[in-house]
DNA sequence: TTGGACATGTAAGCCGTTACATGATTAC
DNA sequence: GTAATCATGTAACGGCTTACATGTCCAA
């Protein structure tokens, strides 16, 4: 499982090359900041880093805090090489399904009004979405790390992204009546 | 593989809900025309299609076209409520990897210029997109069948995104000379 | 005392890609 | 005759999610 494709222990590098942090932060971490482009599951992370502590790629030390037994993470300069490296390559294209599409592309076989149905959910949806991106925004003002700068670039992406969407969706949603009473001549 | 809750039977069964077709045609047709947001393979296809048969989704049939076996599989009234059921259900959410995200938000561990290099091939690829759509959009001119209505949905979604996305890179790739410079003082 | 957050891990199983195997037909 | 396209399938393997198993600490 997770043997060196997976670009899960790229995802967990970069983010032990700027701090040291345990199985459970790393999932925490990358829930909150890039989870709206990344995602990743604890029956990846522990497995990873067991993986790439044989690699050499990271230490493991089992920290005990009190009673509880933690084990904190940190990259080795071998580690920051494979990180670089892979950082070099050119990302290979994602492979995109997008179901609520698929669903409107076989509309037409469709009870009516249940594609109408599936456009509101995801406006509610994509409505929430701005309203956490706009919090994120406002909570990142001042001038902080150089990475800051790049983490913006991709809450941007975010907020575009979810932008066109809606714009979509509302303009989808004002056309889909005449479709319907056409199907229906 | 791919036993029930793959989603990538309701794709072919859309499909045929209104043309009978190959297994070869289904890949082709999904190519071309939902490409942009859903794929799928022939290692899929084809155990997908033996599977539905077996419960009566469809009917195939070896029909010896000179002497070519080609399979044609056709839609049974059940394989229709089949679809309608699983049309009307919400769509569950989509994991999303964006691995250009990923990398930006790691920039800071990248050699300089690498990831301005990742933006601009980035471009060329949304860029030619972009040019794909048009053609398509172009060629969609005329009132069509009733599925017309929404594919052009589907298409408009893609136009949109890919807009949304090359406003981005533009933006990006002109502000990441100052993060550069910022970074070497 | 009970529930929730903290914390680490394993196992099962599905989903999907890729590579392989095979062969007919068509165009150059 | 040979390469490309048409055409159907299988097998291996990898990646990822989900569910399970286990246990501590803290607050209401």
């Amino acid at each position: 499982m997770a043997r060196g494709k997976s670009k899960s222990h790229f995802a967990l590098l970069g983010i032990l090359a700027e701090r040291e942090a345990s199985g459970y932060e790393l999932r925490q971490f990358i829930a909150q900041s890039i989870g709206h482009f990344w995602q990743e599951s604890f029956g990846q992370i522990y497995p990873a880093l067991k993986n790439m502590e044989k690699k050499g790629w990271i230490n493991s030390v089992a920290a005990d805090l009190g009673m509880k037994t933690r084990r904190r993470h940190r990259i080795t300069p071998k580690g920051r090489k494979v990180l670089a490296t892979w950082l070099a390559e050119r990302p290979t294209p994602e492979v995109i399904r997008n179901e609520l599409l698929l669903k409107i592309f076989f509309a037409a076989h469709a009870g009516s009004g249940i594609i109408t149905g599936h456009l509101k959910a995801q406006r509610l949806q994509a409505l929430e979405m701005q309203k956490v991106f706009q919090e994120i925004a406002s909570q990142m003002r001042a001038p902080e790390a150089v990475s800051a700068a790049y983490w913006r670039f991709t809450l941007d992406y975010g907020q575009r992204a979810v932008e066109a969407e809606l714009q979509w969706l509302e303009d989808t949603l004002a056309k889909m009546p005449k479709v319907q009473s056409k199907k229906q001549v």
